[in-house]
This record gives C-alpha cells, structure tokens and sequence, in this order.
DNA sequence: GCCACTTACTGTCAGACTGACAAAAAGCTA
DNA sequence: TAGCTTTTTGTCAGTCTGACAGTAAGTGGC
C-alpha cells in the first residue's frame, strides 16, 4: 500500500528504570530530579535517550544505572518491563521509552541529597496513592514495576535480589511483606522456603546476631523458578 | 555530559505479531512470505513499520493484525510482549521491533494458500525446532510468545481466548494440552476447572454432540486470574 | 430393540500442601 | 537466674492434587 518513496517515520528512544530495593522495612523506588526541560524540577525515573544509533538497548539501561543511580559494577537483577510509546506522552515529539525493572539490596543513600520530596529513595505507596507526582507516565510505570516485582515473587527467587549476599530467613521474609504488602506468619514462612528445595542454601555454619537467638545465614540457591509457587494472601 | 547541541539517535519502529491458534488440536502460529528485501521469500511473522509519527503502537499492532492476517474487526487477545532492539539485528539500519502476542480462536484458512512451507499457520514445535526457518529474530520472538502463553494458561483465563464464543470443558482442556504440548487426565481437569469459580460459566442448557454423550456448553467466566492457578505438569 | 462403542460426567481415596497455633531453643539484659 | 526477644521445630485439621473406578447419555451396527 504505501507508495514507492514511502519513509517509514523515526522515534526517538529513552530507556526508563524503575529500580526497588527495600529500607526501613519499606518498599521504595529511585526517582531523580529533572535538570532539563521537558518537567524541569519534576520528579521522574532514571534514564534517559540511547546514547549512539549502534547502543543496544539493554547497555543503555546499565549505563544509566551507572550514570544516574551510581549502581555501575555492581550485579543486580535487571529485566525488560515493556514499552510505552502512547503519542503525546512527550512534548518533545515522538518518544518511545523502554522501560527496565531493576532490584537491588539495600544500599547506602543514593547519588542526591535525601530532602523528602527530593531526588532519593521514595516509597512505593507514595507514589502509587499520588501523593508523590512523577513526571511523564512514569507512575504508571512504576505501577507496573510494583506489580511486576509482587508477581514474581511468587514464581521466582527474585526476593533474593533484594537481600545482600548472605540474609537469614526473617530477612528474606522481610522483603515478601514489604512488597506485598502483607505479614506472613514466621513460622510457615520458614517451612515453606526451606521445602523448596533449591531457592536458598545454607551458607557455612555462621550466624548473626542482634537481639534474640542468632538466625542461620542462607544464600541465594540455584533455583530460580519456584515450583510450587509461593502463595499471596 | 552531551554536548549542548548533541541530537538524541533516531530509530525505526516495527510492530512484529506473534498470533497463535489452534488447528488440527496443535499449536499454531502464523507466519507470512515477506514480498520485499531484506530477506524477500523468507517466512517471518506479521508486522510492519509504524505508520506515521502519530500512530500508536498498539494500533499499528491492529492495523496490521487486520492487513496480514485479516483479522481485523475480530475481539481478540492482544498483549505487548517485549522489545526486540539490538543493533543488527535488521539490515536497514536502526529498527526497534516491538512484539504483541496475539490469541485467536480456531479460525478458517487465513489469507494466503496452505503450502505447507509458505505463508500460513505453522506448527509451534517446527519453528521452535528450527526445521522451519525465520527471518530477523524471529524464532526467539516466537519462543519468548509462546513460552508467555504458557505460563499465562497457568494464572489467567486466557485459556478461553483460543475457544469460541462457547465451548465445552474437553474443548478447553484441548488447548492446554495443545499449549502445554502435555497429556491431562480429563476427570481432574474437570473438576479443576469446575471448582474455580468464575473461570467457565454455563451457557444455558444447550448441549453439542457429535460421537459420544453430548456436553455441557460454557462461556468465559467474568474472572481473568486464576486463583488457585492451574498446575503444568 | 439390544449391544458395542464413544465421550461426558460424578465419585473415592491417599498423599501433599496450607493456615493457625504451641512449644522448645538460644542468644541478650538485668 | 529470670525475663525478654527472635529463631527454629512441631502439631493438627482442612484443602487441593493425582490416580483411578464407575455411571450417564449419546452414536451406529445388526
């Protein structure tokens, strides 16, 4: 149908990330401050325009980790969210933005400064109720990141992406209720993820301590697919 | 770190389709004869540029569900699967593919002859075996659709998007068989799919045959996830 | 009309998993 | 040593699953 000298249009392409990890027992996302128009001062998500024509879209994604949130070396979970492309959503014309889910543990504070409606970590019920407004449709994105993240809690080990290396068990559960939403009882938390086998192992017979009686420390196992799953309340 | 007037890289946006049915109680996907280079002849799935700067992905994505597949005033199931973007990965230059799965129910012949090695409904399991060959990365792309159908059937009702409008419990125990590529034993299923309320809802008393006793017919049910989820083998 | 055959549907039963709760173990503080 | 905290091990009843038996309701052959 189109005619002979038809030229397909050209987009321009953004990567955004919508990067979790958990303080203060809460689930919180890394927004930054815009310098530059479009939503200068606005709050948004890390990222940013692919670099050069021969980037892949992946290392953009990490190169913003590294620029924008300062987690450049280190390895963390990294996934491909989905596209959001609607026309209008960017007043700079045709922008169509990738969108990556990163996890990682709890780290020391981020690049900025951590003024509370400043750049920094902000919780995920801040942002998901409005309270907090984002730039662009980046609420909606890290909606779906949110819901993406409890999804594959269930089905994945991906809740050991949100703990350091070693974690004892109270810990890993820690991160189910923060991300969820929910308690869990103790003591079918433990039993559940120590019958599956696979999703943690024990690391050596060290223990940790800090107020009651020390907790066995666990790593992450080499099982990533939960089967059978874990279940939300 | 740009200099002031450096320009963000432009690309080329591609909707690719992955559209999966039913036939001959396999899984099926639809595949095209491209009529132009790169890769002219070859066999890659439905899709095309975006067709002007202001066309929404998703639209384009019909728009092109209705000129290649012919499949256009149908409801059916359409969902974005992910990007495919790496540099090379086409010739012309900088082309960003983004790719819906599509969920059809069993349809009669599509647009073009039935060669058993040109455009039509190709087997699953000869593409993802490779005994049929794809242009571009399309192989993965189906791969990566057809492993979301699975694991879709599990959690969500989209079971009922390959049936007709009604259809009895062994119809819908044929696709996850079809999908799954496993055998299920039909009392269990039956029951399974009974108790899960919402999922399938009676279609009045009207009843089908055609070899052994008649069976109930049903529709899809209002609910879209599955709770408990049903259990791949 | 009776019989074989096919498919649809209803049960049954043992084992696995879950949710709710009790109790013991192992550290700290006073 | 007593009291507190947190971790770890059990218990028990209800639910869900997988394997399998048996009944219901059509077809076509004779």
């Amino acid at each position: 149908m189109p005619i002979d000298d038809w030229e397909p249009p050209a987009v321009l392409l953004t990567v955004d990330l919508v990067i979790l990890t958990l303080r203060e027992a809460g689930l919180r996302v890394l927004l930054i401050e815009r310098g530059v128009p479009p939503h200068q001062g606005a709050l948004a998500l890390p990222g940013g325009f692919l670099g050069h024509l021969g980037e892949d879209i992946e290392a953009a994604a990490r190169r913003e980790l590294a620029e924008e949130a300062g987690l450049g070396d280190r390895s963390l979970h990294l996934e491909q969210l989905g596209v959001y492309g609607e026309p209008g959503r960017d007043p700079r014309g045709r922008v169509v933005s990738v969108a990556y889910l990163a996890v990682a543990p709890r780290l020391p504070d981020p690049v900025a400064g951590t003024d509370a409606s400043g750049a920094g970590w902000h919780t995920a019920e801040s942002v998901l109720s409005g309270e907090v407004t984002l730039a662009f449709d980046h609420r909606r994105i890290v909606a779906d990141g949110v819901e993406r993240a409890r999804a594959k809690l269930e089905h994945s080990s991906l809740a050991t992406a949100f703990c350091a290396e070693t974690f004892t068990i109270s810990e890993l559960q820690e991160v189910y209720e923060a991300v969820w939403g929910t308690r869990l009882d103790p003591r079918n938390f433990y039993r559940k993820v120590q019958r599956t086998e696979g999703f943690i192992v024990a690391d050596g017979p060290s223990r940790r301590t800090e107020n009651g009686r020390p907790a066995r420390l666990f790593r992450a196992g080499p099982r990533t697919v939960l089967h059978p799953p874990m279940v939300r309340p």
